[in-house]
DNA sequence: TTATCATTTTAGAATCATTCTTGTCAAGTA
DNA sequence: TACTTGACAAGAATGATTCTAAAATGATAA
């Protein structure tokens, strides 16, 4: 896989099964997500690559850590700046790429250095928004 | 405590030394630094009452639970529509009131049904930024 | 290709926030 | 007073994540 050669990452099969399984991935995957679905490959990988792996390529910027679940990280490939809404039923997670104007200067004008901000909408999700009709 | 009997709580002591430590409070603390706070006054306290105690202020609307801290759960008692400010180095957690446009048509035109949504600012706060330099 | 060495992997233990359970207690009511 | 309901406390249970120690492996240079 030549293209996560520039990753800085020694490659091993278990990295890479890990790396397939995220490119492109739009379902923002939890550990345990990810686990199973590598381990179909690797019967004997263990939750500690996953962890360590994950680590790797979050301080590398190959991969954004999610906090919108709050039972669980959920992981996203796609490193672009983006927005998330999240489904407060089932806790589906659906990227935004929509640009909002979101400058503050009262914040730098503070002392406060801001790196990023990020959206996060709220509601239902076209299927659960269906199912709760009753 | 007149403000409070709306709540439909029972109002027994120990809630009531949650509901002072929280009114007004902009710390955005966790329940480990509630639990600390209210055990001053209350020794005996136990860790389920002050999380009993949360849910039930969740579910009525006096509060709400913010999962910007990957480590814990941090609570806001101001319930008014807004953003925060969260410091990479510190967790340190500050009010943002300003309003944005955030609509965003596409997403209802999907079938998508939007309750809220809430910008989150990363970066270093003051005393953060300052500490960082060498 | 082989030896070397730092890294990675693994399995399981440990941690830590949060939730659950159970027995006890208190307030309000008939 | 006896009942009913809800609240409390203490500790056990849970579940995601991190840590540990030993064995295995990948990258590198000879």
């Amino acid at each position: 896989m030549e293209k996560y050669k520039s990753l800085g990452l020694k490659l091993t099969p278990q990295r890479l099964a890990i790396l397939d399984y995220l490119d492109g991935n739009k379902e923002h995957p939890s550990a345990e997500t990810i686990y199973k679905a590598v381990t179909r490959k690797f019967p004997t990988m263990s939750f500690a690559t996953v962890y360590n792996t994950l680590e790797h390529l979050k301080e590398r910027g190959y991969l954004i850590e999610l906090h919108l679940d709050p039972e669980k990280k959920r992981f996203d490939p796609d490193t672009k700046p983006h927005h998330h809404f999240v489904c407060v039923k089932c806790h589906k997670i659906v990227d935004i790429f929509h640009e909002f104007p979101l400058y503050l200067s009262r914040l730098e004008e503070e002392g406060f250095q801001i790196l990023k901000a990020t959206i996060e909408f709220y509601g239902r999700c076209p299927k659960c928004k269906k199912l709760e009709r009753k």
